[in-house]
RNA sequence: GCGGGUGUAGCUCAGCUGGUUAGAGCGUCUGUUUGUGGCACAGAAGGCCGUGAGUUCAAACCUCAUCACUCGCCCCA
């Protein structure tokens, strides 16, 4: 039996040209989270599995975690998110970092499940948090910095929708308004999550199904299903409107739009999967139709920082997946032409690969990234060598060319070729990489 | 955990209701005389038809099993 050559079930391979858009991806998330004054972390890819229990607190660690036994007999977790392991790093400086944190990274992150369109066993996720804040000021921020990496990959406004809704607006709606119970309020949440996903009548019948004969009897069901086609905040009864949590989402929506963030709305059905949230939550949508998910989401915990044993810290953050974004940008035509990263491609014509060499060096040297051919195959098959690579650029080096100090430089795009010296065709070519 | 789909050349696939030596396009390689690619022409390599068993005179094709991939659902990024 062969060794098989596909890559582990749900992760994948990233071949030059693969990996080169994952690092155009990375680049565009860095330079937008870097502008909004965010400094990049790291923490190690394994973690004691305590670390998930004690937080994530769902049955997710067991059923959707690579967890295993280290030599020393420690339950070792591959982590599946990144909020515990930063919320592990700050508790452990509580003291001497100096707040507002915005810090982000970039993570490989595991689950066990089965892979499907959008959701694979390993992927990056870019997560971006502040701590040290507790208004909304935070919430908008962040949100502001999600929305300017989509705008930074050619998004516009129309290609996606901004959703916010508040887990203690939930909690309130649910608890006092609702009168719920603790059973209840988790199974009409996770009706409500699939809301979208099921007909209407089944949805009403399944609600229904989960009150009691008094409750029904006081109209729950209609109170519930009442809210449920509330599209704003301000249409909300009154006694919910002057919620605490009701004029957060308000005036977070507001400050979204003063900074030019038309695409937000209210939305109910936002509950995200972690227990840790506490306050606003907010996911965005791919308005695609051929792919209508959620592709980031997000909010505030204020509860995670202080498990370690400190002071609590008021958190809000999101996570960003690679498979998302890539999936938005393919639907949307948003795919980025990109290059390789090598400038140019020599070809070496006769027996000069010693001199050849030395100049490449040279040029090496003036910044420019240049692969020699190596194999000393005639010309034509150089020159397929570089073009089936993709470079744009290739050059000539033979024993004319060295001893009168002028090379060939050919675009292999327009089919243009000058000849010039080898520092003018250094220069020329880092025109051309830092250009269109 | 549940359900659907698909496994034929490196890739994308075709192979009608089972019938001789299994096909195409693309790609790869060689050449069209050695300092210039994309085009054209000529040629070549490359398949135990996912694996195992069964039915049959005969199986890529039918049956069963198994494995892999894939898309949904559950769950949730």
């Amino acid at each position: 039996m062969a060794l098989s050559t596909q890559p582990y079930k749900g992760a994948r391979d990233f071949y030059p040209e693969d990996k080169r858009l994952q690092k155009y991806m990375f680049s565009v998330m860095r330079r937008i989270a870097e502008q909004y004054g965010y400094e990049e972390y790291d923490a190690p890819i394994l973690e004691p599995i305590e670390l998930y229990l004690a937080k994530t607190g769902e049955e997710i660690v067991n059923e959707q975690t690579y967890t295993f036994l280290d030599r020393g007999g420690r339950q070792v977790a591959i982590r599946p998110e990144m909020t515990p392991s930063v919320s592990r790093m700050v508790a452990g400086k509580r003291q001497e970092l100096s707040y507002p944190l915005r810090w982000y990274s970039i993570p490989n992150l595991w689950r066990y499940e089965r892979p499907q369109r959008g959701r694979l066993r390993e992927h990056w996720q870019l997560n971006v948090d502040m701590f040290g804040v507790d208004n909304l000021l935070a919430e908008a921020e962040i949100i502001q910095v999600a929305d300017g990496i989509l705008k930074a990959v050619g998004a516009t406004h129309d290609m996606y929708t901004i959703k916010i809704n508040s887990r203690k607006l939930m909690d309130y709606i649910f608890k006092e308004y609702l009168q719920l119970d603790g059973v209840q309020t988790h199974t009409i949440s996770k009706l409500i999550d699939r809301k979208e996903k099921m007909p209407h009548e089944a949805f009403v019948a399944e609600v229904d199904a989960v009150f009691t004969p008094m409750q029904r009897e006081a109209g729950a069901s209609n109170k519930l299903m009442g809210l449920l086609r509330t599209k704003t905040i301000e249409h909300m009864p009154e006694v919910i409107r002057e919620q605490t949590a009701a004029l957060e989402v308000y005036h977070l929506i507001h400050t979204l739009k003063q900074n030019h963030i038309t695409n937000v709305k209210f939305d109910m059905g936002i509950m995200r999967g972690f227990d840790y949230y506490t306050g606003i939550v907010f996911e965005i949508f791919d308005e695609d139709p051929e792919n209508n998910r959620s592709m980031l989401g997000g909010g505030r915990y204020d509860g995670l920082v202080g498990l370690f044993g400190v002071e609590p810290v008021p958190t809000v953050g999101f996570g960003f997946g690679d498979v998302t974004l890539e999936n938005f940008m393919r639907g949307h035509n948003l795919m980025p032409t990109l290059r390789p990263e090598t400038d140019v491609y020599v070809i070496v014509i006769g027996d000069v690969f010693n001199q050849a060499q030395k100049l490449v060096y040279e040029m090496r040297e003036m910044g420019a990234n240049v692969a020699i051919d190596l194999t000393g195959a005639k010309p034509d098959k150089q020159i397929k060598t570089a073009v089936k690579k993709g470079i744009h650029y290739v050059m000539f080096i033979g024993e004319r060319d060295l001893a009168e100090e002028q090379y060939e430089l050919k675009n292999l795009i327009t089919g243009r070729a000058e000849r010039h010296s080898a520092a003018r065709i250094v220069s020329i070519i880092k025109d051309y990489r830092e250009g269109d």
